[in-house]
Order: C-alpha cells, then structure tokens, then sequence
RNA sequence: CGGGGCGUAGCGCAGCCCGGUAGCGCGCCUGCUUUGGGAGCAGGAUGUCGGAGGUUCAAAUCCUCUCGCCCCGACCA
C-alpha cells in the first residue's frame, strides 16, 4: 500500500485520553478513534493486525476440528432467564427492547444461543462430539472501561464451544483447545504462560487462563522455575506450612495498645513481627451473617478460596457498624477470644503458630499469648490466604515467583452447567437422554493486538511481531530524487508481487517525519532508499526490534527479506 | 457506586482566581526556498469556549443544573 493511498491519521502528541502505552501508541499510529468510553473505531491499520489474529485463529481452530459459525449479538431474554443470567450478569449485561417490547441483550458470550442450537438440532452421540466457534463482536458494560482496547465495553473475541457425549471425550476437547491456544499465542509471536484460574461467572470444573507476560498487565500470576505450576494468584495453592512453632504456651494476657489499628502500626507498638499477629477478618453474607476469617499477619486473605469454602459469591467485609456490633470494639481490634454466635475459620498458617498476637475485641486493647487450641475454638483450618513469590511450590520442591500478565485467552470445561438448565440432551448408543458436556473457550482478539505492544514496543513506538505485524516491510524513500523514487517504486513492485506486504511512505514528507512515523507503526523490517545509499549502489534495510541496519544491493533486498520471513509461519490474509 | 480531575480550533495547551466579547505551539491550505531523524520564511482558513438555565450593561470567566471523558477506589482492620 502506498501510505498516501491508506488512510494512517498518525499523531505527534498524544492525546490526553490516554494513559496506557498501547491506547497511546494505537491512537498515535492511527489504529484506532475512540467513539464513545470503552467503544473503538478500528481504523485500516488496526483492522489489519485484528484481522492478522483473527486468521491465525481461524487456522488454529479449524485444525484442531472446530467449525466456523456466527450467531447475532443480539439475544432474547428467554433463553438467559433459563439459566438464570438474565438476572445474575448484573448491570454488565446490556439490555434493550425491541418495538414489542421485547427484552433482548447484547451478547457478552454465547452460551445460551449455542446450547439452545445444540438441544434443537443434535439428537445422537453419534453427532459428537462437536465444537463449533466464532469471531464476533461482544458487547460487556463494564463498571469501569479503560486502557484502551485492553477493557473496552465493545471488543472482538473469538468464543469456542465444545459438545461432548462423555467427561473422557470432554476433557479431549478440552486438551485440543488447550493445545490450539499456545499454537496461536505462539504463531503471534507473544510471550505467554498458561495458568490455572478461577471458573469466575461463567462457571465450570477446569479452567486454564492465558497470560501474555508484560509489566503492565492486570493479572498477578505465580508459577515456578520448572514449570510443574502456574496459576492465578486467585486461586494458587497454599500448601501448609512444613513446620509448626513447638514453643510451650505462655499466660494469655491483655495489653493496651492505643491508636494501633493496622497490623504495621500493632506491629510496631509491641516490637513484634507481622507473622507472630494474627489478623480477624470480617466477612459479611449476603443473608447477613458474619463470619471471621483469620489470616496472619503478613499475609493476604483470598476472598475466592473464602467463598468457595462457604459456597457464597459475594462475600464483603463487614461493615464499621457490624464491626462494632460483633467485636464490641471499633474497627482494628477484632479477635477471635470470646467471639460469640460467629463461626471462626482459619488459615492453615495459624494453626501452626503459638503464642500469638489478636485483637482483644474491645478498644484500644490486644491479646498476646494466644493459643488457638486453648483460647478459642476454629472450625476449619484450610488454604485461605493468597499466594505471593516465595512461597512454597505446591508441585516440586521450587519457590514460587510472581509475574503480571494480560488475559487474553481463557478455556473452561463446563461439564452440564448450561446443558442441564437448558435441558441440552442426546440419545447415548443405549438410548438414554444423556445431558452434553460441555467446553468454553475464549479468546479476547482486539485484547492480543493491544496485549502485543504491551509486550513489544520501545520509546519510539511499537515493535510488531512478525506474524501480526500490519505490513512486513516500511519502504521509506527519504530524498526526492528520480533514481530514488525509480528505485522504491521497482522495489515496491517487486516485493508486493511476490507476495510482500509492503507499505511505501510515497509522501512528500522529509526523512525525519518518515522515519518517526515508520517506527511508530512497527512493521519488522524497513528500507531506507536516498541518494547517499545508491550512489554507493545500496539501500539500507534496518530490522526495528534491533536496529541492526545491513546495505543491499537493490536486486537483492527481495530474497533477503524473503529469507527472513521464512521461518515464520505467517497468517494469509 | 464513591472520590479526584478535565471538557476552549484537528491534536497538545494558556486564558477562568480578579467578568469587558478568545490566544499560543503543532497540524491544515497557498507560495517560495529547503530536503538522510519531526525544515525556514511569507500569507491564510478554522471556535455555537461540552450543553441548558441564571446573575450582570456585559459571561470562556461567577452561580445552578446537566451531559461527556479520564484516573483512583469499592471498605484488606
């Protein structure tokens, strides 16, 4: 494409909107115009690396047996009322009415179409096991859009749906997309790692989410060395600690400590460690009930594994009121001694400390010398609190270490949550009505373009992958002479036909806007052609991501290019 | 939903406190010169100052309401 043929609205500043370097760099290389909070224009140069994902996708999917289909974005309230979601997704689900008045929504993700489809249309094991996918605009109200592309309310993703006839046959299914998904993270060239996760809201008995690794992700993963575990900080596992303190118990007592609310400020005022404290979360239910959580000192309690443990979702901490109410004191100096009518639950990293410090549920006021074994009774001890780097692997012998990451793909074996409610049922060979199992699998396209230059950019702009880069070379013609602009438009000729993706910077500009511009926008390898090179009979062609620069001959740019792309296995748009 | 911030030319901003009828840089258009890392000179176009209401002789500026956008947080004792 000839840049003035190709509509690039590239930006000098950037505007004030955003805060993300890639919302900044995709709005400065004109990739994409905001329309309203969270909802994108995707302009040529955007929809080219989109639609370069999107194929990876396609070709990753199609091999491992998924079919192409596309259901609408709109979607009747019926079918989310029989799993309950119409009332359950919350404000996140977008809703309107049709002229009857009739509530649909916005596709946030298609369980409910496609299980309907399935039930109407598939009547025999026989037919399975089936998984059938599509690219599709989705729609999700987010309480709070931001970063650009990284959590729009309007995005891109391509959602995959297996049907299997048994759980053997789903967890096959399961593997084959599991396996799809780091070929096309791969193929897109990005550095990534699979980890266990939380089902969350969608649901579902295994679940596999994948990071891009970039320091600005969203997500806190832990994983260690050898690679026997990686997962969600959510959800990691906490296994006990080895040891338990074997110290004899000393005299319970109770100590004034004023205006000492937080574990560092207790901490400080007894001249104690954090890991002798024991902190009293607690937590309130929907119903009302109050539970309390303990956690020590040092560590971080895990709302997920607390809820879970209790079956409940939406666990919050009391309140300063219920606080007051149920410890007797402000908040800061709840306890677990003397706690009444409130069940006690702790992490298993209490039960191995003695002679600890709680608070004393009354103002002002600690306890030390705390056993739990004579002080007051726990109900359960269990993994409750978040898992940090350092901590014990729960799969070899390795400490775990901490990286951030970007979500952009996520597979859940779902088993018959959404067959049963909608009553989704084949014939098995022995003619039983047999309930699907079921998969999902998503992954988040216009999130893995902006995921990429997260990963990939330096301070002059982005530094594309191979595989998804918008063009493969950057002719950058930077004098105006008529062997130079001869030489650019054969070179152009040349690489484009034999199958080059080629953006020609045919402007009237001088080299420095080119220049600037060319490695704003990213494309992996550019050619710089001006009088000072050809009089020595050369072109320069620089690779962006090094910035190595090698002179060719011109007749030899297009095999040298050709050798470098070669190892790639580059999408067919 | 709570808190903070911002809406003035295509983009980045000043002007607002202290009311007097709108400016700077970049970009854009024309011409000349220039031409290997964001050119120079000269000329030019562009604004219902987010919207509505109010105060006032007079409002970008003060007051009220409203819409939009950005950031942080959503109780971690």
């Amino acid at each position: 494409m000839r840049t003035t043929r190709l509509f690039i609205p590239t930006l000098r500043q950037t505007p004030g909107e955003a805060e993300v370097i890639s919302h900044r760099l995709m709005l400065r290389a004109g990739m994409i115009r905001k329309v309203a909070a969270g909802i994108y224009t995707y302009l040529p140069l955007g929809l080219r690396v989109l639609k370069k994902i999107e194929c990876i996708i396609r070709q990753e999917m199609n091999r491992a047996g998924a079919q192409e289909l596309l259901m609408p974005i709109l979607s009747p309230a019926e079918l989310w009322r029989e799993t309950g979601r119409w009332d359950f997704y919350g404000k996140e689900l977008l809703r309107c009415q049709d002229r009857h008045d009739r509530d649909f929504c916005f596709g946030p993700t298609h369980e409910e179409v496609i299980t309907d489809l399935f039930r109407r249309e598939i009547r025999s094991y026989r037919q399975l096991p089936m998984n059938c996918y599509q690219i599709q605009t989705k729609f999700r109200d987010e309480i709070r859009p931001r970063f650009g592309l990284m959590r729009g309310r309007e995005f891109i993703m391509k959602d995959a749906y297996s049907f299997d006839a048994d759980e053997e046959s789903a967890r096959l299914s399961y593997q084959k997309m599991y396996d799809a998904y780091e070929r096309i993270f791969t193929r897109c060239g990005l550095t990534f790692r699979a980890v266990e996760a939380d089902t969350g809201l969608i649901g579902g008995s295994m679940s596999h989410e994948f990071m891009v690794l970039a320091e600005t992700g969203e997500e806190t993963i832990v994983y260690d060395e050898r690679g026997s575990y990686a997962a969600n900080v959510e959800l990691a596992e906490v296994p006990p600690p080895p040891e338990e303190d074997k110290a004899a118990p000393l005299a319970l007592e109770a100590v004034q400590t004023p205006g000492t609310k937080t574990v560092q400020e207790v901490c400080a005022f007894l001249k104690v460690s954090p890991n002798r404290l024991v902190k009293t979360l607690l937590y309130q239910t929907p119903t009302g009930d109050v539970i309390a959580v303990l956690i020590r000192g040092d560590h971080e309690a895990n709302e997920i594994k607390i809820n879970r443990f209790l079956g409940t979702t939406v666990l919050t901490l009391a309140n300063a009121e219920t606080v007051s109410k149920v410890s007797s004191a402000p908040v800061g100096f709840a306890g677990p001694v003397g706690l009444k009518g409130i069940r006690i639950i702790a992490d298993h990293a209490v039960k191995a400390m003695r002679n600890f410090v709680v608070g004393g549920n009354k103002n002002d006021t600690h306890l030390i010398n705390v056993n739990w074994d004579r002080d007051f009774t726990v109900e359960a001890f269990l993994d409750l609190r978040q898992a940090r780097a350092g901590d014990q692997s729960p799969r070899s012998a390795d400490r775990l270490q901490e990286a951030k990451g970007i979500e952009v793909g996520h597979v859940f074996l779902l088993g018959t949550k959404y067959s049963q409610a909608m009553n989704a049922t084949f014939l098995d060979a022995d003619g039983q009505e047999t309930l699907a199992i079921m998969g999902c699998y998503g992954i988040g396209v216009s999130r893995t373009a902006a995921a990429a230059i997260e990963q990939n950019h330096d301070d002059k702009g982005m530094v594309w992958p191979v595989p998804i880069a918008p063009f493969h070379l950057h002719l950058l013609p930077v004098t105006a002479s008529e062997q130079v602009v001869k030489t650019a438009g054969m070179l152009y000729d040349s690489c484009t036909e034999a199958g080059l993706e080629v953006l020609w910077d045919d402007r009237d500009e001088r080299a420095g806007v080119k220049f600037n511009d060319a490695d704003l926008i990213g494309a992996p390898f550019h050619l710089t052609i001006g009088d000072r090179g050809l009089a020595q009979g050369v072109v320069e062609l620089k690779r962006r991501d090094t910035g190595e620069v090698v002179p060719l001959q011109p007749a030899d740019v297009l095999p040298h290019v050709q050798e470098l792309l070669s190892s790639y296995d580059l999408p067919a748009v």
